[in-house]
DNA sequence: ACCATTCCGATACAGAGCGTAACGGAAGTA
DNA sequence: TACTTCCGTTACGCTCTGTATCGGAATGGT
């Protein structure tokens, strides 16, 4: 039997006595919203489907997360965000890794999927606003001045959101970082 | 009485005769939206509320808008977004009032309200994709750069969803405005 | 002036999902 | 082995949604 520690037990005033949750219920959770994200969207997600896909029921996703909202969030961004952001730096060579690296970390099936309704889903709820806050700051991105991450996290989103045709493919996704790049290192061109 | 042209009449298939919608109607529900979007969130937006609040039923809702969605879209975005986008140019004064004119314009309390449920909404309903591209095309946008559309409006989106507390009063809120029109027009210094 | 048509607004009806209370049982501790 | 604690499940009431249905109002044609 797995008995492995449940993301949501490490609340520090837990006591150790009694039955321990299941890990397993825990990850098949955690797969069931990842695979129906991308099936179904955010749209058309419910507590009860991630239940059923799981082999397991409502009230036991109510003790791990306190919305439907925390669960995507953590189902959707276990790591993903921390890699993308290496350097700090402002080299043309950086800023391109950068632009390169949010349009790829929103690019995500899973974090596409789950991108948008998440945004909607923290002007609602601050617990929700901090915990994403802290997942953000928490990965290499310390360190990095707060309007560059906004142009440059704002655009990919953005532009992934307004037409991600264009974004799709090969020739016009390098155009596209390409020219963001421009606009950051050297301004515009009139 | 009054026997205002509705606002979602405009179709042109549509024929002349039989009973008119009364516009007085559709006017109680985009001013009911409104308010409610503020007072409490699009995350606790029913129709069923709205349609108390404008003194009608749900059913004439269903008739005029094929989704909350489309409704709340209409009534955040009467015309807010065309005004800001006057100028195509790219001197630093032109790119300073459009960062200026997309943060005011997501600033607004029914826009701010509406924009991240809409976002949300627009990914799981191609129809309401297109009708907002419609609006944002429509208006003073024509002609401006896709790339640095996606940079400016999409830092003005994303801060003011991260760290809204920064824009909301006057200090600080200058400098961000300076530092992302420096970003764009100067480039990022070392 | 009247009639027929057309569509409006309101009442009513299932269905789905949510959030929680209550209960039997399993996994730990002493 | 007895006790404690908390798990997972079943069950319930509630809200909201989306639609089908019905009487009535506002037009155009004769």
């Amino acid at each position: 039997m797995v008995t492995q520690t449940s993301l949501t037990d490490q609340s520090p005033g837990r006591p150790r006595t009694g039955r321990p949750r299941e890990g397993r219920i825990d990850d098949a959770v955690l797969r069931a919203t990842a695979e129906l994200l991308v099936e179904q969207g955010y749209a058309d997600l419910t507590l009860t489907a991630i239940a059923e896909r799981a082999g397991t029921t409502r009230p036991a996703l109510y003790r791990r997360w306190p919305s439907l909202a925390h669960l995507v969030h953590e189902a959707a961004f276990p790591a993903v965000l921390t890699g993308p952001f290496e350097s700090s730096g402002s080299t043309t060579e950086e800023i391109r890794s950068m632009v390169a690296g949010a349009l790829a970390a929103f690019s995500d099936p899973v974090a596409r999927a789950a991108a948008p309704g998440l945004v909607a889903a923290i002007t609602a709820d601050p617990s929700l606003h901090r915990a994403l806050l802290e997942r953000f700051a928490s990965g290499a991105l310390v360190g990095i001045e707060q309007p560059l991450l906004d142009v440059i996290a704002g655009a990919a989103f953005f532009a992934l959101l307004l037409h991600p045709d264009d974004l799709a493919e090969e020739p016009t996704r390098s155009v596209w970082i390409d020219r963001i790049t421009d606009l950051i290192t050297e301004g515009t061109g009139t």
